[in-house]
DNA sequence: GAACTTTTGCTATAATATAGTAATTGAGTG
DNA sequence: CACTCAATTACTATATTATAGCAAAAGTTC
């Protein structure tokens, strides 16, 4: 078991599908693969992207991305924190994948990343007395980094 | 110590500050009162207004809304929940009031309220590990409601 | 009721995301 | 390696949610 994609796996993906491999999901791809560990919006793997001199439409960027996010696919996994634009991150290999959190930090929106699960009993307890079949769930601590920390002490 | 806000209560928050009492900051907290333990979005509350009849612009709920929402007045809690749009509901007065949690049903997007805590633990840790100070935070649960879950059952 | 600030409603604008379409590209086939 | 055809792309227009600017109206204080 692995720690992350890579191309090669990509297109293993890609042939099992209907769906082609092109330059554009490579490229998509391989932002992620440089920089694994960031929360990126479209609009900044678009500017990557026409940076590095590729020639991507935004349209293909989200449709890429969602692309990547499908069951079918699972190679990014969406995030929406509670901005108006949603983010992507490499999704993990493991089964418990979802047991890492999110802080974000009110100031200057810094994502921080915590790994620890204690939703397990919680999800069994839900499904039983809500009756609500739980597929996935996500938890975001809001406050200060202590960069920022530092700037509201007095 | 009460259950809930009221017009009154919205008075001596006003006149506590240079904020006016206005017909519109009233309506736009009675369709709240009146629909306590429901998540309406702007929109919802401009349309439920207008359908009473009363002529209140789309710009005014934003920033009645958004007012609302601020320390000083501290009588709604604005919740995203990667939908696009932002809701709102009636703050709790209880002093750890983050502890009710959402699930979303990815079908209908119906938002259930489950109570308990499971999280105080959790943020001492954090505040130790990754020297966050954490302010807030919020537990959402994606799957499907009872109903929405029977339509996918086999 | 006058004075003065806040607030409103309207409209324009911003920001993010999706839809439509003609042209292009990828992948299988001969 | 060219042919065929569906999938994909880039571009643009459009949708959705939210905010900004401004003249007119309303609330509060005296």
């Amino acid at each position: 078991m692995q720690d992350g994609f890579s191309i090669e796996e990509l297109k293993i993906r890609l042939q099992n599908s209907k769906y082609k491999l092109t330059h554009q999901r490579q490229d998509v791809l391989e932002v992620f693969l440089n920089r694994s560990g960031e929360h990126l919006s479209a609009e900044e793997v678009h500017r990557i992207l026409r940076d590095k001199g590729y020639d991507i439409g935004l349209a293909t960027v989200y449709r890429t991305l969602e692309l990547m996010c499908s069951p079918e696919m699972g190679i990014l996994q969406k995030m929406e924190f509670g901005e108006k634009r949603a983010r992507y991150e490499l999704k993990q290999f493991e089964p418990n994948a979802h047991q890492h959190h999110h802080l974000i930090c009110k100031n200057c929106d810094k994502v921080i990343e915590f790994s620890e699960d204690m939703l397990e009993g919680l999800e069994e307890k839900i499904t039983k007395k809500c009756k609500f079949r739980i597929l996935d769930h996500q938890v975001i601590f809001y406050g200060y980094c202590q960069e920022c920390a530092k700037k509201f002490e007095n």
